[in-house]
DNA sequence: TGTACATCAGTGAACGCGCGTTCACTGATGTAC
DNA sequence: TGTACATCAGTGAACGCGCGTTCACTGATGTAC
């Protein structure tokens, strides 16, 4: 009993990837059981030899998507200079060609309101993902302001990024797309700028 | 000829009320022919009498949502100091009875990932509320950097705004929802903050 | 080592349900004489 | 002013399609002797 078993895992993890690259070009309701099996290289009826339900595949896949990426966002991150480290991983996340990365972009954009109006049930696989997002990010932000803890400003970012990513992908005008996300990218670099001052009274005058 | 017009008119009017609510509460998969109709206080069938698709009523329900989130937004906003005018209109956004509200809040955060995803024949209706949004928004906002026009800083607080509701609006720990509201709030403070200042060097301090 | 049987990952057709859309019909409102 | 007919907003059942799920079947892999 090998061979079976290292088949079936093989088509497990084919069902979750192509499940998670489904995500994020088409939503939770947009990513149908045929499809991703077809993506997986299988066919419909095999997939409930693999998942109880769809509703499990997208739990899995969230996580799986949320995870690698928090890889890619903070990966070689420790080569740049401490300082920079957030401002990397908001022009990481708010560029042009991960917005338009057809297969390796952000899943989450792409399942938020899905999970907000109809699809509540998979609130706690994402609360897990943007929870674990802001513990890391939190680790590479640095904050003079008493009121703004690392986390507190790590979670404002993730909602900046999530906020100008969503948007600039649901826009046709290229322009406008192109301006959102370098509005939001401007946006964060100022307010790390001006967490980065002590208090937020405008001390501290330091040398970008 | 008249009743019968203004008993249309009234019908019509209702319709587009009902479906911009439910494009709120459940997004546009989520917002049926059949529910709307009945929430209007009709049946199905008479629907097209009123619109020729689902999509018409959509894109008509998507320019009356944003055009009364704008009105609610900015109302008496010339009785706020002129200084605080954006940030009023940050805060107004980003509470949580914004976020809880069942039926006035905004309808955006629940239809842009619909739209980059399953319904991009929307993005223009999109398009054009994100606009004027931003013209409007822009003109109460004050900036000193050269790079970041109050345009720009208009649209990158709309960012903000649209991720901080959405991403609360979807998870379930109401603690991790209320933090990131109060993130986004505060990360926008900052930002704006920033922009204040002169040329993001640190100079011109001013008390808050 | 070979043969008969058991297991089980994957196949593909079918089922049920929800939803957008259509359509024959109803009844109140409006028009003609 | 009243009567016969026309219009048309709204009704509710039915249709078609997509999608999640089920199920009888296939064939390769594994086991027993």
């Amino acid at each position: 009993m090998n061979a079976k078993t290292e088949r079936k895992e093989r088509s497990h993890e084919s069902i979750i990837e192509a499940a998670s690259r489904l995500l994020q070009r088409k939503g939770i309701s947009g990513a149908g059981v045929a499809e991703v099996m077809h993506d997986a290289g299988l066919t419909v009826g095999g997939f409930y030899g693999h998942f109880t339900s769809k509703s499990v595949l997208v739990d899995t896949a969230i996580r799986r998507a949320g995870k690698k990426m928090r890889e890619r966002l903070f990966a070689r991150i420790e080569e740049k200079p401490e300082a920079d480290r957030s401002e990397v991983v908001l022009n990481r996340y708010l560029s042009a060609a991960h917005r338009d990365k057809g297969t390796l972009g952000c899943a989450l954009p792409a399942i938020v309101s899905d999970i907000a109006t109809t699809a509540p049930e998979h609130g706690n696989a994402l609360g897990e993902q943007i929870d674990a997002f802001a513990t890391e990010l939190s680790t590479h932000v640095r904050t003079a302001a008493a009121e703004l803890s690392p986390r507190v400003l790590a979670l404002g970012l993730i909602a900046l990024m999530h906020g100008g990513l969503s948007l600039s992908r649901a826009l046709k005008s290229r322009d406008l797309s192109d301006n959102v996300l370098r509005a939001a990218r401007l946006l964060g670099a100022s307010a790390l700028r001006d967490a980065r001052r002590s208090d937020g009274v405008g001390a501290n005058p330091e040398a970008r």
